[in-house]
DNA sequence: ATAAAGTCTACAGTAACTATAGAGTCAATA
DNA sequence: TATTGACTCTATAGTTACTGTAGACTTTAT
């Protein structure tokens, strides 16, 4: 199939899976006489995983090694369990800052009923403090 | 004060006071004779405010337009309070994505116990289905 | 006089795409 | 047969909010 059936198929757009190309993820396509990319079902096998993975938060860069692992089926798998843990300790990270940021923006809320002029506005007074 | 010396005041890095100027946020400093920008407490104040806003999320977009609004300080704050709402609610929708991502990289995590062949991690099986 | 530290502009790089320009290919219609 | 439209190609710029670098200039200290 031609690059356009690919992108419908995996759900991912035609420069995306250019680019995946370009930056490695995805083997480099095989050219028809008029020099369109031709694929068959590994290549949307192998965009299904990285889809996968980018659903799961997983930088290129993670994915990249992941791919690289299945390479080598018989080594030990202790890596691949270390990029998930990095992972998700990362996204623990991310979300108490989030959740930290999300009380700070509910409680700045409370300052003000945008019923003021700009000069009387509990928000602004707040942020201009320091 | 030169721009060293405010940058240290601030907290924030020479190029990025620099990249505020050049973005409109912080306005363009008068120059000394040897064209060193050169600044007074007007500047590490609006810095703080910038600071301030950047620390609870807010991009340098709607910084700028709070810093519009601070110019007619005689209008209503709604437009401010807005771009508060806006914000709360983009974080939150954030936050539910990130914790939905944590539930699914949580469960992916049992999969495995990093002692396996790559080719029997239970992690890498789950990633290649679809 | 000289060396070190600070500052200047302009440009490249970051992550993971998205959008655009301009050219070529292919299938179907007039 | 000519042409239209849909699809594809490469290469490049833009996105966000900076950070880092090169090469030149200014100021401060020894």
């Amino acid at each position: 199939m031609k690059i356009g059936a690919l992108a419908k198929l995996t759900g991912l757009s035609v420069q995306t899976i250019r680019y995946y190309e370009h930056e490695g993820l995805l083997s480099t396509a095989p050219r028809t006489e008029g020099n369109y990319r031709f694929y068959d079902e590994t290549a949307s096998h192998d965009l299904f995983f990285i889809k996968q993975c980018r659903n799961l938060g997983l930088t290129l860069e993670e994915i990249r090694q992941l791919i690289g692992y299945s390479s080598t089926p018989d080594e030990a798998c202790n890596s691949i369990n270390k990029i998930i843990d990095n992972h998700i300790q990362q996204v623990d990270v991310r979300l108490a800052e989030l959740q930290e940021l999300r009380r700070q923006l509910g409680e700045l809320r409370t300052k003000c009923d945008a019923h003021q002029a700009v000069k009387d506005c509990g928000i602004m007074k707040e942020l201009l403090e320091h």
